[in-house]
RNA sequence: GGCGCUAUCGUCUAACGGUUAGGACAGAGCCCUCUCAAGGCUUAAAUACGAGUUCGAUUCUCGUUAGCGCUACCA
Protein backbone atom coordinates (compact mmCIF):
# COMPACT_ATOMS: atom_id res chain seq x y z
CA UNK A 1 0.00 0.00 0.00
CA UNK A 2 1.67 3.37 -1.43
CA UNK A 3 0.52 6.15 -0.12
CA UNK A 4 3.16 9.66 -0.97
CA UNK A 5 2.34 12.92 -0.46
CA UNK A 6 3.52 16.47 -1.93
CA UNK A 7 2.73 19.22 0.81
CA UNK A 8 3.94 22.50 -0.12
CA UNK A 9 3.38 25.77 2.13
CA UNK A 10 1.29 28.34 0.21
CA UNK A 11 3.97 31.06 0.68
CA UNK A 12 5.15 31.54 -2.69
CA UNK A 13 4.93 30.73 -6.12
CA UNK A 14 5.36 26.94 -7.24
CA UNK A 15 9.03 27.04 -7.78
CA UNK A 16 11.63 24.10 -9.90
CA UNK A 17 12.74 22.82 -6.56
CA UNK A 18 8.72 21.99 -5.37
CA UNK A 19 7.86 20.90 -8.69
CA UNK A 20 10.35 18.24 -8.73
CA UNK A 21 9.60 17.03 -5.36
CA UNK A 22 5.69 16.84 -6.64
CA UNK A 23 7.14 14.93 -9.83
CA UNK A 24 9.47 12.19 -7.90
CA UNK A 25 6.41 11.44 -5.58
CA UNK A 26 4.22 11.21 -8.13
CA UNK A 27 6.46 9.15 -10.34
CA UNK A 28 6.57 6.89 -7.76
CA UNK A 29 3.26 6.78 -6.72
CA UNK A 30 2.10 5.68 -10.41
CA UNK A 31 5.49 3.40 -10.52
CA UNK A 32 4.00 1.28 -7.69
CA UNK A 33 0.13 1.87 -8.02
CA UNK A 34 0.19 3.79 -5.12
CA UNK A 35 -1.58 7.01 -3.92
CA UNK A 36 -1.08 10.57 -4.36
CA UNK A 37 -1.67 13.11 -2.07
CA UNK A 38 -1.85 16.54 -2.51
CA UNK A 39 -1.91 18.25 1.12
CA UNK A 40 -1.35 22.51 1.32
CA UNK A 41 0.69 22.50 4.61
CA UNK A 42 -0.97 26.19 5.36
CA UNK A 43 -0.51 26.02 9.11
CA UNK A 44 1.45 29.53 9.07
CA UNK A 45 -1.36 31.77 8.49
CA UNK A 46 0.70 34.93 8.49
CA UNK A 47 2.36 33.99 5.22
CA UNK A 48 -0.50 32.39 3.37
CA UNK A 49 -1.33 33.82 0.09
CA UNK A 50 -3.75 33.16 -2.21
CA UNK A 51 -1.40 34.07 -4.91
CA UNK A 52 0.70 31.66 -4.22
CA UNK A 53 -2.19 28.76 -3.85
CA UNK A 54 -3.17 29.49 -7.16
CA UNK A 55 0.15 29.31 -8.73
CA UNK A 56 0.67 25.77 -7.27
CA UNK A 57 -2.37 24.86 -8.99
CA UNK A 58 -1.55 26.77 -12.03
CA UNK A 59 1.95 24.94 -12.11
CA UNK A 60 1.05 21.34 -11.32
CA UNK A 61 -2.37 22.00 -14.10
CA UNK A 62 0.14 23.25 -16.70
CA UNK A 63 2.85 20.12 -15.89
CA UNK A 64 -0.24 17.92 -16.46
CA UNK A 65 0.39 16.26 -13.02
CA UNK A 66 -2.55 15.03 -10.61
CA UNK A 67 -3.17 13.71 -7.62
CA UNK A 68 -5.91 11.49 -5.99
CA UNK A 69 -6.92 12.63 -2.35
CA UNK A 70 -6.67 16.40 -1.11
CA UNK A 71 -6.17 17.82 1.96
CA UNK A 72 -6.26 21.29 3.43
CA UNK A 73 -4.00 21.18 7.08
CA UNK A 74 -5.74 24.35 8.22
CA UNK A 75 -8.94 22.67 8.17
CA UNK A 76 -7.21 19.72 9.96
CA UNK A 77 -6.28 21.81 12.90
CA UNK A 78 -8.62 19.99 15.11
CA UNK A 79 -7.11 16.72 14.76
CA UNK A 80 -3.72 18.55 15.19
CA UNK A 81 -4.39 19.73 18.09
CA UNK A 82 -6.30 16.79 19.80
CA UNK A 83 -2.68 14.73 19.16
CA UNK A 84 -0.13 17.13 20.21
CA UNK A 85 -2.36 16.96 23.78
CA UNK A 86 -2.21 13.43 23.72
CA UNK A 87 1.85 13.42 23.47
CA UNK A 88 1.46 16.07 25.89
CA UNK A 89 -0.96 13.65 28.46
CA UNK A 90 1.33 10.81 27.74
CA UNK A 91 4.69 12.84 29.55
CA UNK A 92 6.35 13.32 25.93
CA UNK A 93 5.81 16.78 25.87
CA UNK A 94 5.32 19.89 28.54
CA UNK A 95 4.36 23.56 28.31
CA UNK A 96 6.78 25.97 28.30
CA UNK A 97 5.54 29.24 30.15
CA UNK A 98 8.97 30.88 28.82
CA UNK A 99 7.93 34.29 26.91
CA UNK A 100 9.00 34.19 23.29
CA UNK A 101 12.84 35.84 23.63
CA UNK A 102 13.21 39.38 21.61
CA UNK A 103 15.60 39.48 18.51
CA UNK A 104 18.41 40.64 21.22
CA UNK A 105 17.94 37.34 23.62
CA UNK A 106 20.44 35.55 24.24
CA UNK A 107 20.12 32.01 23.54
CA UNK A 108 23.22 32.38 21.66
CA UNK A 109 25.16 28.77 22.06
CA UNK A 110 23.16 25.60 21.60
CA UNK A 111 20.36 25.54 24.30
CA UNK A 112 18.71 22.60 24.25
CA UNK A 113 15.44 23.87 26.46
CA UNK A 114 14.34 26.34 28.76
CA UNK A 115 15.75 25.44 31.91
CA UNK A 116 12.96 24.74 34.86
CA UNK A 117 10.02 24.45 32.20
CA UNK A 118 10.56 20.60 31.63
CA UNK A 119 10.76 20.32 35.62
CA UNK A 120 7.21 21.75 36.20
CA UNK A 121 5.07 19.37 38.37
CA UNK A 122 1.87 18.76 36.29
CA UNK A 123 -0.22 20.81 38.76
CA UNK A 124 1.84 23.87 38.35
CA UNK A 125 1.62 23.11 34.69
CA UNK A 126 -2.39 22.85 34.56
CA UNK A 127 -2.45 25.50 37.22
CA UNK A 128 -0.79 28.19 35.51
CA UNK A 129 -2.15 27.68 31.93
CA UNK A 130 -5.90 27.32 33.60
CA UNK A 131 -4.55 31.06 34.87
CA UNK A 132 -4.24 31.79 31.24
CA UNK A 133 -0.94 32.21 31.25
CA UNK A 134 0.45 32.07 28.04
CA UNK A 135 2.70 28.81 27.20
CA UNK A 136 4.10 27.00 23.86
CA UNK A 137 3.82 22.68 23.81
CA UNK A 138 7.28 21.64 23.49
CA UNK A 139 8.66 17.91 23.09
CA UNK A 140 10.62 16.54 26.12
CA UNK A 141 13.25 14.88 24.25
CA UNK A 142 14.45 11.83 26.27
CA UNK A 143 17.92 13.15 26.80
CA UNK A 144 18.06 10.55 29.57
CA UNK A 145 16.80 7.32 28.72
CA UNK A 146 18.24 7.27 24.86
CA UNK A 147 21.54 7.41 23.62
CA UNK A 148 19.79 8.70 20.19
CA UNK A 149 17.24 8.21 17.31
CA UNK A 150 17.82 6.42 14.13
CA UNK A 151 16.12 5.57 11.19
CA UNK A 152 17.50 4.20 7.03
CA UNK A 153 16.79 7.15 4.20
CA UNK A 154 15.87 5.66 1.16
CA UNK A 155 18.50 7.43 -0.27
CA UNK A 156 20.71 8.36 2.26
CA UNK A 157 20.90 5.27 4.11
CA UNK A 158 21.35 4.67 7.75
CA UNK A 159 21.11 8.20 9.68
CA UNK A 160 21.49 8.32 13.88
CA UNK A 161 21.53 11.81 15.42
CA UNK A 162 22.41 11.95 19.69
CA UNK A 163 19.60 13.09 21.72
CA UNK A 164 21.72 15.30 23.07
CA UNK A 165 21.87 17.50 19.68
CA UNK A 166 18.10 17.81 19.36
CA UNK A 167 16.07 20.74 20.98
CA UNK A 168 13.05 20.38 22.67
CA UNK A 169 11.28 21.71 20.17
CA UNK A 170 7.74 23.11 19.38
CA UNK A 171 4.25 20.81 18.67
CA UNK A 172 2.37 24.06 20.12
CA UNK A 173 2.49 27.94 19.66
CA UNK A 174 1.58 29.93 22.35
CA UNK A 175 -1.76 30.93 19.83
CA UNK A 176 -2.65 27.51 20.04
CA UNK A 177 -2.08 26.85 16.34
CA UNK A 178 0.31 23.50 15.73
CA UNK A 179 4.19 24.51 14.09
CA UNK A 180 4.84 22.40 10.88
CA UNK A 181 6.14 19.18 12.94
CA UNK A 182 3.72 18.63 14.47
CA UNK A 183 0.77 19.35 12.09
CA UNK A 184 2.82 17.07 8.90
CA UNK A 185 3.02 14.54 11.58
CA UNK A 186 -0.24 14.36 12.45
CA UNK A 187 -1.19 14.22 9.35
CA UNK A 188 0.87 12.27 7.70
CA UNK A 189 0.11 9.74 10.26
CA UNK A 190 -3.69 10.20 10.13
CA UNK A 191 -3.50 9.83 5.99
CA UNK A 192 -1.64 7.32 6.66
CA UNK A 193 1.43 8.23 4.64
CA UNK A 194 3.63 5.02 3.47
CA UNK A 195 6.65 7.03 2.18
CA UNK A 196 7.47 10.70 2.63
CA UNK A 197 9.57 11.45 -0.52
CA UNK A 198 11.12 15.30 -0.03
CA UNK A 199 13.65 17.97 -0.18
CA UNK A 200 17.18 17.01 1.80
CA UNK A 201 16.47 20.35 4.21
CA UNK A 202 14.02 17.99 5.91
CA UNK A 203 16.94 15.66 6.44
CA UNK A 204 17.95 16.56 10.01
CA UNK A 205 14.54 17.28 10.75
CA UNK A 206 13.31 14.02 10.46
CA UNK A 207 14.69 12.89 13.65
CA UNK A 208 12.33 14.93 15.53
CA UNK A 209 9.40 13.97 13.00
CA UNK A 210 10.30 9.86 14.39
CA UNK A 211 9.84 11.60 17.78
CA UNK A 212 6.25 12.58 17.16
CA UNK A 213 6.06 9.23 15.22
CA UNK A 214 6.68 7.06 18.28
CA UNK A 215 5.33 9.90 20.54
CA UNK A 216 1.99 9.02 18.71
CA UNK A 217 2.47 5.33 18.98
CA UNK A 218 2.68 4.90 15.35
CA UNK A 219 5.10 3.29 13.00
CA UNK A 220 6.77 6.12 11.40
CA UNK A 221 6.31 5.88 7.38
CA UNK A 222 9.54 5.45 5.13
CA UNK A 223 11.60 8.40 4.31
CA UNK A 224 13.38 9.27 1.18
CA UNK A 225 15.16 12.69 1.11
CA UNK A 226 15.93 14.40 -2.47
CA UNK A 227 19.20 16.29 -2.82
CA UNK A 228 19.14 20.15 -3.04
CA UNK A 229 18.22 21.99 -6.64
CA UNK A 230 20.53 25.32 -6.15
CA UNK A 231 21.63 27.87 -8.66
CA UNK A 232 25.03 28.41 -10.20
CA UNK A 233 26.04 30.56 -7.25
CA UNK A 234 26.12 27.69 -4.70
CA UNK A 235 22.77 29.55 -2.97
CA UNK A 236 19.54 27.92 -2.91
CA UNK A 237 17.38 28.92 -5.60
CA UNK A 238 14.88 31.57 -4.43
CA UNK A 239 13.26 33.99 -5.92
CA UNK A 240 14.89 37.52 -3.89
CA UNK A 241 17.97 36.41 -5.30
CA UNK A 242 17.13 34.71 -9.16
CA UNK A 243 14.45 36.39 -9.87
CA UNK A 244 11.53 34.95 -11.90
CA UNK A 245 13.75 32.26 -13.21
CA UNK A 246 13.23 29.68 -10.11
CA UNK A 247 8.67 29.99 -11.06
CA UNK A 248 7.64 27.18 -12.90
CA UNK A 249 5.07 29.25 -14.45
CA UNK A 250 8.35 31.76 -16.43
CA UNK A 251 8.72 28.18 -17.95
CA UNK A 252 5.57 28.09 -19.34
CA UNK A 253 5.35 31.58 -20.63
CA UNK A 254 8.84 31.46 -21.99
CA UNK A 255 7.63 28.29 -24.09
CA UNK A 256 8.57 25.03 -22.46
CA UNK A 257 6.31 22.16 -23.50
CA UNK A 258 5.35 20.78 -20.34
CA UNK A 259 6.74 17.58 -20.44
CA UNK A 260 10.45 19.15 -21.73
CA UNK A 261 10.46 20.60 -18.51
CA UNK A 262 9.47 17.58 -16.43
CA UNK A 263 12.05 15.81 -18.28
CA UNK A 264 14.57 18.04 -18.02
CA UNK A 265 13.86 18.42 -13.60
CA UNK A 266 13.88 14.64 -13.33
CA UNK A 267 17.46 14.00 -14.73
CA UNK A 268 18.33 16.75 -11.79
CA UNK A 269 19.18 13.95 -8.87
CA UNK A 270 17.92 10.85 -10.59
CA UNK A 271 19.14 9.24 -13.20
CA UNK A 272 18.24 6.29 -15.24
CA UNK A 273 21.44 4.85 -15.43
CA UNK A 274 21.86 3.51 -18.68
CA UNK A 275 22.88 7.07 -20.96
CA UNK A 276 18.77 7.48 -21.87
CA UNK A 277 18.21 11.32 -21.07
CA UNK A 278 15.30 11.63 -23.66
CA UNK A 279 12.06 9.70 -21.50
CA UNK A 280 8.66 10.03 -22.01
CA UNK A 281 6.13 10.21 -18.91
CA UNK A 282 5.51 6.25 -19.71
CA UNK A 283 8.59 5.44 -19.98
CA UNK A 284 9.85 7.62 -16.68
CA UNK A 285 7.00 5.90 -14.58
CA UNK A 286 8.18 2.75 -15.69
CA UNK A 287 11.96 2.62 -14.73
CA UNK A 288 11.45 5.64 -12.05
CA UNK A 289 13.09 3.61 -8.78
CA UNK A 290 14.42 5.40 -5.75
CA UNK A 291 17.45 3.61 -6.29
CA UNK A 292 18.26 6.20 -8.62
CA UNK A 293 17.85 8.96 -6.75
CA UNK A 294 21.75 10.41 -6.03
CA UNK A 295 22.95 12.46 -2.93
CA UNK A 296 24.53 15.36 -3.93
CA UNK A 297 22.83 18.84 -4.74
CA UNK A 298 22.48 19.53 -8.12
CA UNK A 299 23.11 23.31 -9.94
CA UNK A 300 20.80 24.25 -12.23
CA UNK A 301 22.63 25.98 -15.01
CA UNK A 302 21.36 29.67 -15.99
CA UNK A 303 22.93 33.28 -16.21
CA UNK A 304 21.42 36.63 -16.26
CA UNK A 305 21.55 36.68 -20.06
CA UNK A 306 20.36 33.08 -20.41
CA UNK A 307 18.10 32.25 -17.70
CA UNK A 308 17.16 28.89 -18.76
CA UNK A 309 19.38 25.66 -18.11
CA UNK A 310 20.76 25.07 -21.51
CA UNK A 311 19.89 21.40 -21.86
CA UNK A 312 16.38 22.26 -20.50
CA UNK A 313 16.26 24.48 -23.51
CA UNK A 314 17.87 21.33 -25.85
CA UNK A 315 15.18 18.86 -24.24
CA UNK A 316 12.68 21.17 -25.16
CA UNK A 317 14.08 21.80 -28.70
CA UNK A 318 14.18 17.93 -29.31
CA UNK A 319 10.79 17.40 -28.43
CA UNK A 320 9.16 20.01 -30.58
CA UNK A 321 11.15 18.72 -33.54
CA UNK A 322 9.86 15.67 -33.04
CA UNK A 323 6.38 15.88 -32.01
CA UNK A 324 3.81 15.83 -35.11
CA UNK A 325 2.57 19.01 -36.99
CA UNK A 326 -0.93 19.35 -35.65
CA UNK A 327 0.29 18.73 -32.12
CA UNK A 328 2.91 21.06 -32.18
CA UNK A 329 0.41 23.66 -33.74
CA UNK A 330 -2.09 23.42 -30.81
CA UNK A 331 1.32 24.27 -28.17
CA UNK A 332 1.82 27.28 -30.07
CA UNK A 333 -1.58 28.61 -30.24
CA UNK A 334 -1.32 30.76 -27.07
CA UNK A 335 1.68 32.52 -28.59
CA UNK A 336 0.42 34.05 -31.23
CA UNK A 337 -2.69 35.95 -32.19
CA UNK A 338 -3.36 33.85 -35.33
CA UNK A 339 -5.76 31.10 -36.12
CA UNK A 340 -4.94 27.10 -35.95
CA UNK A 341 -5.13 26.57 -39.47
CA UNK A 342 -2.52 29.42 -40.03
CA UNK A 343 -0.41 28.00 -37.43
CA UNK A 344 -0.42 24.73 -38.95
CA UNK A 345 0.86 25.74 -41.57
CA UNK A 346 3.71 28.24 -40.59
CA UNK A 347 4.50 25.10 -38.00
CA UNK A 348 6.64 23.25 -40.75
CA UNK A 349 8.56 26.41 -41.20
CA UNK A 350 9.66 27.16 -37.64
CA UNK A 351 9.57 23.48 -36.41
CA UNK A 352 13.75 22.90 -36.18
CA UNK A 353 14.45 26.63 -35.72
CA UNK A 354 12.82 27.25 -32.40
CA UNK A 355 13.97 26.10 -29.28
CA UNK A 356 10.68 27.49 -26.95
CA UNK A 357 7.69 27.44 -28.55
CA UNK A 358 7.53 31.44 -27.84
CA UNK A 359 10.35 32.30 -30.56
CA UNK A 360 7.43 31.75 -33.61
CA UNK A 361 6.89 35.35 -32.49
CA UNK A 362 10.68 36.26 -33.82
CA UNK A 363 11.48 33.64 -35.97
CA UNK A 364 8.11 33.79 -38.22
CA UNK A 365 7.85 37.68 -37.99
CA UNK A 366 7.44 38.57 -41.09
CA UNK A 367 4.45 36.49 -41.60
CA UNK A 368 2.56 38.17 -39.06
CA UNK A 369 3.34 41.69 -39.47
CA UNK A 370 1.90 42.93 -43.20
CA UNK A 371 4.73 45.36 -42.71
CA UNK A 372 8.04 44.27 -43.14
CA UNK A 373 9.99 46.07 -40.33
CA UNK A 374 13.01 48.41 -42.10
CA UNK A 375 15.79 47.22 -43.57
CA UNK A 376 19.14 48.15 -45.00
CA UNK A 377 19.09 47.76 -48.86
CA UNK A 378 22.15 46.74 -48.62
CA UNK A 379 21.34 43.52 -47.27
CA UNK A 380 19.57 42.83 -50.40
CA UNK A 381 22.90 42.78 -51.85
CA UNK A 382 23.89 39.20 -52.58
CA UNK A 383 27.13 37.40 -51.66
CA UNK A 384 30.02 38.08 -54.19
CA UNK A 385 27.64 40.42 -56.30
CA UNK A 386 26.73 44.15 -56.55
CA UNK A 387 23.71 46.02 -56.33
CA UNK A 388 23.01 45.47 -60.16
CA UNK A 389 23.04 42.10 -59.46
CA UNK A 390 20.38 42.20 -56.85
CA UNK A 391 18.17 44.27 -58.89
CA UNK A 392 18.35 42.46 -61.86
CA UNK A 393 17.26 39.06 -59.52
CA UNK A 394 14.51 40.72 -58.34
CA UNK A 395 12.98 42.03 -61.36
CA UNK A 396 13.38 38.22 -63.20
CA UNK A 397 11.88 37.54 -59.47
CA UNK A 398 8.93 39.40 -59.77
CA UNK A 399 8.19 38.54 -63.24
CA UNK A 400 8.68 34.66 -62.70
CA UNK A 401 6.63 34.62 -59.49
CA UNK A 402 3.71 36.22 -61.28
CA UNK A 403 3.07 33.47 -62.99
CA UNK A 404 5.00 30.37 -61.76
CA UNK A 405 2.99 27.25 -59.82
CA UNK A 406 2.88 28.38 -55.98
CA UNK A 407 4.08 25.49 -54.43
CA UNK A 408 7.91 23.74 -52.96
CA UNK A 409 8.69 22.28 -56.45
CA UNK A 410 7.02 24.73 -59.18
CA UNK A 411 8.71 27.64 -57.14
CA UNK A 412 12.01 25.66 -57.23
CA UNK A 413 12.06 24.89 -60.64
CA UNK A 414 11.04 28.05 -61.73
CA UNK A 415 13.87 30.43 -59.70
CA UNK A 416 16.75 27.94 -60.51
CA UNK A 417 15.88 28.19 -64.13
CA UNK A 418 15.79 32.08 -63.72
CA UNK A 419 19.16 32.19 -61.70
CA UNK A 420 20.35 30.12 -64.60
CA UNK A 421 19.47 32.69 -67.26
CA UNK A 422 20.73 35.40 -65.63
CA UNK A 423 23.70 33.70 -65.17
CA UNK A 424 24.34 34.23 -61.44
CA UNK A 425 24.43 31.03 -58.54
CA UNK A 426 20.95 29.93 -57.35
CA UNK A 427 22.22 31.59 -53.57
CA UNK A 428 22.90 34.92 -55.58
CA UNK A 429 19.32 34.63 -56.87
CA UNK A 430 17.64 33.71 -53.68
CA UNK A 431 19.23 35.79 -51.50
CA UNK A 432 17.94 38.84 -52.88
CA UNK A 433 14.53 37.26 -52.74
CA UNK A 434 14.66 36.36 -48.96
CA UNK A 435 15.72 39.79 -47.96
CA UNK A 436 12.69 41.27 -50.01
CA UNK A 437 9.70 39.20 -48.67
CA UNK A 438 11.37 38.27 -45.12
CA UNK A 439 13.14 41.73 -44.54
CA UNK A 440 16.38 39.76 -43.24
CA UNK A 441 19.23 37.66 -44.36
CA UNK A 442 18.28 34.70 -41.91
CA UNK A 443 15.19 33.11 -42.77
CA UNK A 444 13.35 29.90 -43.01
CA UNK A 445 13.82 28.34 -46.51
CA UNK A 446 12.67 30.38 -49.37
CA UNK A 447 10.23 28.42 -51.42
CA UNK A 448 8.25 27.10 -48.53
CA UNK A 449 8.36 30.64 -47.08
CA UNK A 450 6.92 32.15 -50.22
CA UNK A 451 4.61 29.55 -50.61
CA UNK A 452 3.03 30.10 -46.76
CA UNK A 453 3.37 34.00 -47.76
CA UNK A 454 1.41 33.64 -51.24
CA UNK A 455 1.65 35.49 -54.22
CA UNK A 456 0.00 38.88 -53.62
CA UNK A 457 2.10 39.43 -50.58
CA UNK A 458 5.62 38.05 -51.93
CA UNK A 459 5.14 40.49 -54.91
CA UNK A 460 4.74 43.30 -53.56
CA UNK A 461 7.01 42.95 -51.08
CA UNK A 462 10.13 42.45 -54.03
CA UNK A 463 8.65 45.88 -56.02
CA UNK A 464 9.18 47.33 -52.42
CA UNK A 465 12.33 46.00 -52.30
CA UNK A 466 13.21 47.20 -55.65
CA UNK A 467 11.75 50.15 -54.73
CA UNK A 468 14.53 51.08 -52.07
CA UNK A 469 17.06 49.58 -54.02
CA UNK A 470 16.24 51.95 -56.68
CA UNK A 471 16.55 55.18 -54.08
CA UNK A 472 19.64 54.13 -52.59
CA UNK A 473 21.10 53.71 -55.48
C1' G B 1 29.67 27.90 17.12
C1' G B 2 27.05 22.78 17.43
C1' C B 3 25.01 18.75 14.61
C1' G B 4 24.24 16.51 9.91
C1' C B 5 24.71 15.74 4.52
C1' U B 6 27.71 16.00 0.11
C1' A B 7 32.30 16.09 -3.10
C1' U B 8 33.82 12.66 -11.05
C1' C B 9 34.73 17.24 -17.24
C1' G B 10 31.93 24.39 -17.09
C1' U B 11 26.75 21.85 -16.07
C1' C B 12 23.61 17.18 -15.48
C1' U B 13 25.44 12.41 -14.76
C1' A B 14 27.66 6.75 -15.57
C1' A B 15 31.33 3.35 -13.88
C1' C B 16 30.41 -5.63 -8.83
C1' G B 17 37.74 -2.68 -5.85
C1' G B 18 40.62 -4.02 -12.03
C1' U B 19 37.67 0.72 -18.01
C1' U B 20 42.22 4.24 -22.68
C1' A B 21 37.11 7.07 -16.28
C1' G B 22 31.59 6.45 -20.41
C1' G B 23 27.22 9.51 -22.06
C1' A B 24 24.51 14.14 -22.64
C1' C B 25 24.26 19.59 -22.78
C1' A B 26 27.16 23.77 -23.59
C1' G B 27 32.16 24.99 -26.39
C1' A B 28 35.69 24.38 -30.74
C1' G B 29 36.61 22.47 -35.78
C1' C B 30 35.12 20.04 -40.37
C1' C B 31 31.20 18.24 -43.74
C1' C B 32 26.28 18.96 -45.83
C1' U B 33 23.57 23.28 -47.64
C1' C B 34 19.59 28.78 -51.16
C1' U B 35 20.59 31.94 -45.72
C1' C B 36 19.35 30.29 -40.72
C1' A B 37 18.53 25.92 -38.59
C1' A B 38 18.55 20.69 -38.38
C1' G B 39 21.78 16.55 -39.34
C1' G B 40 26.69 13.84 -39.73
C1' C B 41 31.84 13.47 -38.22
C1' U B 42 35.96 15.08 -35.15
C1' U B 43 37.90 17.50 -30.80
C1' A B 44 39.00 19.62 -25.95
C1' A B 45 37.41 18.93 -20.85
C1' A B 46 36.91 15.57 -14.52
C1' U B 47 37.82 11.57 -9.99
C1' A B 48 38.95 18.40 -4.18
C1' C B 49 43.54 17.39 -1.04
C1' G B 50 46.37 14.02 2.29
C1' A B 51 47.01 9.46 4.65
C1' G B 52 45.48 4.27 5.37
C1' U B 53 43.52 -0.80 3.82
C1' U B 54 44.61 -3.69 -0.78
C1' C B 55 48.49 -6.98 -5.68
C1' G B 56 45.24 -2.96 -7.30
C1' A B 57 41.09 2.67 -4.83
C1' U B 58 36.69 7.26 -8.49
C1' U B 59 34.81 3.17 -5.49
C1' C B 60 36.27 1.11 1.42
C1' U B 61 38.29 3.81 6.23
C1' C B 62 40.25 8.20 8.62
C1' G B 63 41.69 13.27 8.41
C1' U B 64 41.76 18.13 5.91
C1' U B 65 39.33 21.56 2.89
C1' A B 66 35.07 23.35 0.56
C1' G B 67 29.81 23.65 -0.33
C1' C B 68 25.02 22.96 1.43
C1' G B 69 21.29 21.94 5.22
C1' C B 70 19.30 22.10 10.23
C1' U B 71 20.03 24.63 14.72
C1' A B 72 12.47 29.58 15.32
C1' C B 73 6.08 30.03 18.80
C1' C B 74 8.92 29.45 9.28
C1' A B 75 7.88 25.47 6.48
Amino acid sequence: MFRVRFAPSPTGYLHIGSARTFIFNWLYARHNGGTMILRIDDTDVERNTQASLDSIFEGLKWLDLNWDEFYRQSERGDLHRKLANEILAKGHAYRDFTPAVTTEGEHSGGWLFNPGMRELSTEESERRAAAGEPFVVRYRVPRESRESVSFTDLVYGPQTKATADIEDFALLRSSGVPTYHMASCADDADLRISHIIRGQDHLTNTFKHQLIFEALGVEAPNFAHLPLLIAPDGAKLSKRKHGPVVSVTTYRDAGFLPHAFVNFVCLLGWSPKDDREKLTRQELTDIFTLEGVNRSNATINFTDADPFDPKAVWLNAEMIRTMPLDELAAQLLPFVAVELPRIRQIAPLIQERIKLLSEIKTVADFIFHDALAPYDAAELIPQKGDAAMAASALASAEEILATATFNHDGLDKALRAGAELLKVKAGQMFQPIRVAVCGRKNAPPLFETLEVLGREVCLSRIAAARRLLKESA
